[in-house]
DNA sequence: TCTAACTTTCAAAATAAACTGAAAGTTCAG
DNA sequence: CTGAACTTTCAGTTTATTTTGAAAGTTAGA
């Protein structure tokens, strides 16, 4: 396999699982593009590679900037700009967990909570089967939650090859 | 706030939360209608509630009943099928990440063994940046499936309030 | 200030995903 | 067998998301 195929076969792999994560195919992609290139590239080059719109990439790359996986690369003398993906995978990962985090646990949760004002003179069947799933979830999402935080402050010490625990 | 306005509030809140993590609103609609019914419910109790066609919930029962969330409920004498959740969302986030890692996972790392097989010989600076990725990439997945596969045995354990711990 | 180089925006167009509903398929009691 | 009761399928339609491209906005050097 040449480098050219399987640079092909990669951004295509990677735009395709990020539409399983709700991440849509070409901010993937371009996020593969800039993983796998030893420099960083301006926005012609992304949407000379990728063949799409420079609204596309503008829009794209800001999104990815916003989740923190990349980043703009001024150059000195140079008008336009570049930009580039933060290569360590275990930085990157664990970028996504703290924002998912924080854009979707935690306004969950606040929802959640909000459920428990429900009427507690409500005594049928269906209100108490209600309550007893909407505490169980709560109880769920905290627990996660608290294991990504630990996981998320844990990453300094899995990075220097220490030992990672997530205790309940 | 009473019984309905709070039903209604959290098939909502589930069915959106569904659409970040590459659900269908939908699915992820019935699935909360089942959470919180304490009865197991028929085609038509379903199409009922959520105001959607037959055929829509067939299909998406059908996936539900893939993930191995929802069951069929049989009963005797009745020619009609019913259906439950799982109640425990522990059970139940379980069951979704040895889906995910079964269906994602597992599929990804095949995709980066099979770019490993990108011709040694090319000494490009890009070469070496991409064989550099793919590792530091197949580096994580494999942790990252170990650390889910100590997870989802742990389960039993964890359920009987003992403690996890995951190890690197 | 002016203008060329560059970035951002956004309405309209294209594409993709989800949903409907009716027809086809299945099952089983009589 | 037959047909009523139920489930499944899928072509066509609707809805939602993504992409384009050209116009508007910004910036900096002359």
């Amino acid at each position: 396999m040449t480098y050219e195929e399987s640079k092909l076969k990669f951004i295509q792999g990677w735009g395709s699982l990020g539409s399983n994560w709700g991440i849509n195919r070409t901010m993937a992609q371009i996020h593969a593009l800039l993983l796998i290139s030893p420099k960083s590239l301006s926005t012609e080059d992304v949407m000379e590679e990728l063949k799409i719109s420079r609204g596309n990439v503008n829009m794209n790359m800001r999104d990815l900037i916003n989740w923190g996986l990349v980043r703009k690369d001024l150059k000195p003398g140079e008008r336009k700009e570049f930009f580039y993906a933060e290569k360590d995978m275990w930085k990157a990962a664990m970028q996504i967990i703290k924002e998912r985090r924080k854009r979707e646990l935690e306004p969950l949760m606040q929802v959640m909570s909000e459920l428990k004002t429900l009427d507690k003179t409500d005594k049928s069947e269906e209100a108490k089967e209600f309550t007893k799933t909407i505490e169980n979830i709560e109880d769920v999402i905290s627990k996660a939650d608290g294991a990504l935080d630990k996981l998320s402050r844990a990453q300094d010490n899995w990075l220097l090859g220490g030992l990672m625990k997530i205790v309940k």
